[in-house]
This record gives structure tokens, C-alpha cells and sequence, in this order.
DNA sequence: TGCGCGGAAAATGTCAGACATTTAAATGTA
DNA sequence: TACATTTAAATGTCTGACATTTTCCGCGCA
């Protein structure tokens, strides 16, 4: 007698690396374990868990994958929880943004107008808050975008360098964080599209009317700007694709 | 002789399973291998990377907490590149979230700041596209919320709901993934704060307000609304930070 | 001929023990 | 006291073995 496939009721089928991943991210996420607390050995997390000290490895791999502790060797080392730091969830955002894109099929135009409708929402504050460093930043990328020599590769570099800027103007850094997912995976991907298409001279100018307006602090004509130089990608988008289908 | 410690040129000290899930990851990111191929078999990856089976798993494990891969036992199993579908990029999101705001000492003003300036950009597309589904729950928990017998904890999970779908409204999946974060994480946050002193009638006059604004298809009106939640919900915090202090 | 059943094979999951390496504290010595 | 040395406690890595899961293939049976 066997019950067979059909056992709804078990959902626990996971590894024992994972169930002790996960046994230690709650301690984590949950406040039982502070940051900076040491945890205990391998050895002494293989008794505890009743496993060998491959598993207990495996499961701790994990979660330094996840930044959530980090390791150290020697005498008094070992496993500390560690402080996610906002460097750590940048490229973790980037990362996870940049391959949820490529692996789901996202449209440009879906991805322009997340992109854009995000970065609208920084501009009252950048308009507020920037200060003489972050419009240094801006009128400085915009200089070099300027520059007729200038390749396309370095030309995207600073289009991103110049949203960031942006971003971080809002002087928010938990905004900055979620945004750079936004600025840092979905604007390399357009630009993969429109950079044959594009007028170098007119991303220039939209970048010079959004920088004018943060400076003076307007941030309904910095909304504006943007929200042209969001139809002017998204048109251009459109043409590539076009192009593309008709060839 | 010995150089001792000064070898500033020496920046590859990694784990060499960090190393191999380092080299595999990029191999994915770079397109070199495609979502649902299948990876070398562990023997087959520890021959090539000239190491042992247990440092190519802990190199695989790194890989699969970021769902980078995904494993499959018995003949013909092994390691798949995996799909990032937007659910695991949701949960990551809010993971990361919740620990960023909790390891930072971020904050109610940052963080609230940031969750409404986000809400904020979905309203216009909300507005636009929000369909009778998308109504129908935030109608649905508007009025759960108006129930006496409540529980504290049932508000604030009717509250998340209520703004996840705000967001879904916009129908951008991309958009939904980048507020994962903000709705689920930093909302409870802002919940546990301020779910003493506030005054249930005034949340749900607001998210009536909000409701309507995004059902006649007028986002100038649903922004408004929302500001002014955000407002009530900053005065709050402030509130009871000062009689915290005060105490 | 068709179908189901069972073994073989291939892969991951787990364990045990050993050795290498790193690091900081403890100890010893000038 | 200051410096060099030893030592111990960890993580990092390797080897080999066994357990478990799952698919494929061929065999036998109707």
C-alpha cells in the first residue's frame, strides 16, 4: 500500500541545504541574529542540524550568495551576519533586473515606460534637494556627450552616468537603490536599440532642459523634459522595431 | 625574503567556488548559455575547473540562491539555466528590501519618502489601464478595512493589498517587480509604526479618495490623494518618533 | 503487436574523514 | 616592554564512498 504521487499535503521536499538556508535566513530576517553576531562553527551547526559539514556549507554558500553573512578564516573567524550594505543591493538589483529583462521577453516599450515612470517619480525631489554636486555631475555628462568624437559605448556610459545623478539628487538613498535596477539594466538595454537611430543632439538637449530645470527647481518643466525625452525614445523604439519586422 | 603583506597587486583571493559560480554567472549573463540548458554534470564541471565535487556544488548552490539554476536528480537531471520569472524576482526584491531597511537604520522619513514617490509614478498608467479587476480589490479591501472587528494585523495585510494592486493597476510588469519592494517591505515598516496612532477612517477617506480618482481615470486627482496619504502618513511617524524621544 | 514491469545507468544528495591554509591569541624570549 | 614564535581554532579543499531519484531500455507476457 502506497499513497503514491498524489500527497498534496507534503511541501517540504526540499534539500537539507535549503531547509537549513532558509532555518538561518529566518533567524536573520526575523531579528534572532543580529548583524555582526558570529555563528556557530561548521562543526558545531552540523551537530546542531544533524547533518554533515558538506551541508552545512552548502547551506551557508547560500547565503553568502545573498550577502546575508560573510565568512572569515582563522582563529576567531567564521560565519558573521553581515550588514547588506546599499553597494551590496545595488548589484543585486542590477543584476536580478538585468536578467529578469533578458530571460522574460520584456518589450521595449514596456520596459521604456517602467524606466521612465520610476525616474519621474525622483524629479520633485532632485528638483528640492540637488546640490552643486550632483548639477556638476549632470552639465559635466552633458559636456562629454557633446564631444563629436566620442564612441557609442562611451556615449551610453555617460547617458547612465547622467540619470544617476539624477536619482541620487533626490538625496534619497533608498530611492537611489530601488532606481538602480531602472538606470542601471533597463537604460543599457534600450540604448542597445536606439543608438543607430538616435540624434545625439537632441538627447542632449532634453538632458540640458532637465538639468536647467532641477537647477532652477522647477520640477513640473524637469517632468516635462523628461516626459519628451521618454516619447522621443519610446518613437525611436518603435522605428527600430519597425524597421526590423519590415526587413 | 618574502614580500609579506603589501601585494595591493593581488585583487584574487576569492574561494574557488566562488570563483566557478562567478565564472558560470557570467557565462549566463552574457548569453554564452541559454535559459533551460543544461549545465556539465558536477563530475564533468570539477574536471574542468580542476577541482573537487564539493567545490563545484557550494559553486552551484551560490548559483541556485539567486535561481540562477535550477538542479534536477536522477538520470538525465542536473543543473538548468534557470528562467527568473517575475515571482522569485519579486520575493528576492522584497528579501533584499526588508534587509536593507533593517541593516541601515534607515529612517521612517526615507523610507516613506521613497514608497509614495514610487506609488506616485504608477498612478498616471493606473489610471489609464486600470481594469474592473484592478477596481473590484481595491473596492474589496476598502471596505474590509471599514470592518469594526479588525485586527490590527488584517488592516495592515489588507493595506498591502490594497496598494498592490494601485500598482497592478498600471499593468507594467516591470513596474510591479520594481514596487515589490516598496509595497511589501517598507509599508509594514511604516505600519508598525504608525498602526497605534492612526486613525482608520482617515486611511480609508484616502484610499476611497484614491479609488475613485483611478476609476474616473483622472491621475491628477489620484496623485493629489495620494500626497496627502503620504503627508498623514509622515505626520504620523513624526508623531509618535517625538513622544518616543519625549518618553 | 502492444503494454507494463523491472533493472541498469546517470545524475544529484549526503556522509565521513583527512589535510591545507589562514588568522589571531597566547606564549616565550631578548 | 617589545618582538618573535608557537599554537589552536576556524574555514577551505580533497578523496572516496554510499543513498536516492529518475529516466530509459529491454524483457516478458497477454
Amino acid at each position: 500500500m502506497e499513497t503514491a504521487k498524489p500527497q498534496p499535503a507534503k511541501p517540504q521536499k526540499a534539500d537539507l541545504s535549503a531547509q537549513i538556508a532558509t532555518a538561518i535566513r529566518d533567524a536573520i530576517v526575523e531579528g534572532r541574529m543580529i548583524t555582526g553576531e558570529r555563528l556557530p562553527s561548521e562543526a558545531e551547526l552540523a551537530e546542531q542540524f544533524n547533518v554533515s559539514r558538506p551541508t552545512v556549507r552548502e547551506a551557508l554558500k547560500r547565503l553568502a550568495a545573498q550577502s546575508l553573512i560573510r565568512t572569515q578564516r582563522g582563529a576567531f573567524g567564521g560565519a558573521f551576519v553581515n550588514r547588506l550594505s546599499y553597494e551590496e543591493a545595488y548589484g543585486q538589483q542590477i543584476t536580478t533586473s538585468t536578467l529578469l529583462l533578458s530571460m522574460n521577453g520584456v518589450s521595449f516599450e514596456t520596459a521604456c515606460e517602467a524606466r521612465y515612470a520610476l525616474e519621474r517619480a525622483c524629479t520633485p525631489l532632485a528638483a528640492a534637494r540637488r546640490t552643486p554636486d550632483h548639477l556638476a555631475t549632470m552639465r559635466a555628462e552633458i559636456h562629454r556627450q557633446g564631444q563629436p568624437g566620442l564612441s557609442d559605448e562611451s556615449f551610453c556610459a555617460s547617458d547612465v552616468t547622467f540619470h544617476r545623478a539624477l536619482v541620487d539628487a533626490a538625496g534619497n538613498p533608498v530611492l537611489s537603490y530601488q532606481l538602480a535596477g531602472a538606470v542601471e539594466a533597463m537604460q543599457p538595454l534600450m540604448n542597445m536599440i536606439t543608438f543607430t537611430a538616435r540624434s545625439r543632439e537632441a538627447i542632449v538637449a532634453f538632458h540640458t532642459g532637465i538639468a536647467d530645470a532641477i537647477e532652477a527647481g522647477d520640477s513640473t518643466t524637469a517632468e516635462t523634459a523628461l516626459e519628451e525625452l521618454a516619447a522621443y525614445t519610446l518613437e525611436l523604439g518603435r522605428d527600430v522595431m519597425q524597421a526590423r519586422a519590415a526587413r
